[in-house]
DNA sequence: AAAAATTAATTTGAACACAAATTATTTGAA
DNA sequence: TTCAAATAATTTGTGTTCAAATTAATTTTT
């Protein structure tokens, strides 16, 4: 196969992969209860000391106002306590209860289980090859001054 | 860095890349007005015949209730035209207007600029390697008869 | 031909995800 | 010290995604 049609086929995928992953975070819920992005904030959270809404975020990569509805969701289960900072007022405490604790001792790992699955099934230096690839991919795909508009141009 | 160390970044590294696409396609719909999943089904429309709704869902690989909001948005854009099928009247028979085709021709090819981007930068041999390393995974991913409790085990 | 099963599209309800606007609080500058 | 700027959390609004339930039409079975 030459190059475009390697390309057009990592496109296939890598959708696959991001829907297989949808697939697992609905199937974790189904069985577990807690969705992908809940286990994944339960996790944070019993690191060690507890997390400000902002920080949380930030170790999630997400933004702040997505994590609100996460935490809320956690909260309604009673998994985690939202406290008042005492030192600052306009931060929150978030930390996990007893029962948080208990649940995610027996939690899968966040990291998503297929995912990892799959990835322990390859050789130590096929991983290393990825993990290569992949990060000259992110590379190029996060540089900065990619205009957008330069896409825009007739094709087909 | 070992196996374990490496399979810890491909998670933050596919994550990284799940979430460039997304910023991409907020990118596109501020200076485009079309989401990715908006600009993908136009593309898909514009490929040939018109499709019913079940047959773009499946080219695009989503639920068909998914693709029944992304048609509307469309429908209200007045890029698209819902028809009822003449043959078999559940169907809905969903065509190009001449603004869809219009448009279809000056946008951005929906794969997602950013992705091409960076596989353009690599060499084909470079390219060939990652379609092999992404076909194995997606293959262990896909695999039936993955029991999700499987992963439920304490950790940490 | 009438009843049952299937199929296509849609609606409903839940969870994410973001940006932009808002509120409360703290920090910094005049 | 008071007023302005910055920060933390939240709310609001839009869009994506799925599964499950619903509606309408077609096909199959009896």
């Amino acid at each position: 196969m030459d190059k475009a049609g390697n390309i057009e086929e990592v496109f296939q995928q890598l959708r696959r992969i991001v829907h297989a992953l949808d697939t697992f975070s609905r199937t974790v819920e189904g069985s577990f209860g807690l969705t992908a992005p809940q286990l994944w904030a339960l996790w944070e959270l019993g690191h060690g000391d507890p997390l400000s809404l902002k920080d949380l975020a930030a170790r999630m990569q997400l933004n702040p106002s997505t994590v609100v509805g996460v935490v809320d969701r956690l909260e309604l289960k009673k998994l985690i306590l939202r406290k008042q900072d005492s030192a600052d007022r306009r931060r929150v405490c978030i930390s996990l209860t007893r029962a948080g604790e208990s649940l995610r001792a027996k939690a899968p790992h966040p990291a998503q289980g297929q995912l990892l699955h799959g990835l322990q099934a390859m050789s130590a230096s096929e991983v290393r090859e990825f993990h290569r690839i992949l990060g000259k991919l992110v590379k190029v795909m996060e540089a900065d001054g990619l205009d957008a508009q330069f896409f825009f141009k007739e094709r087909d």
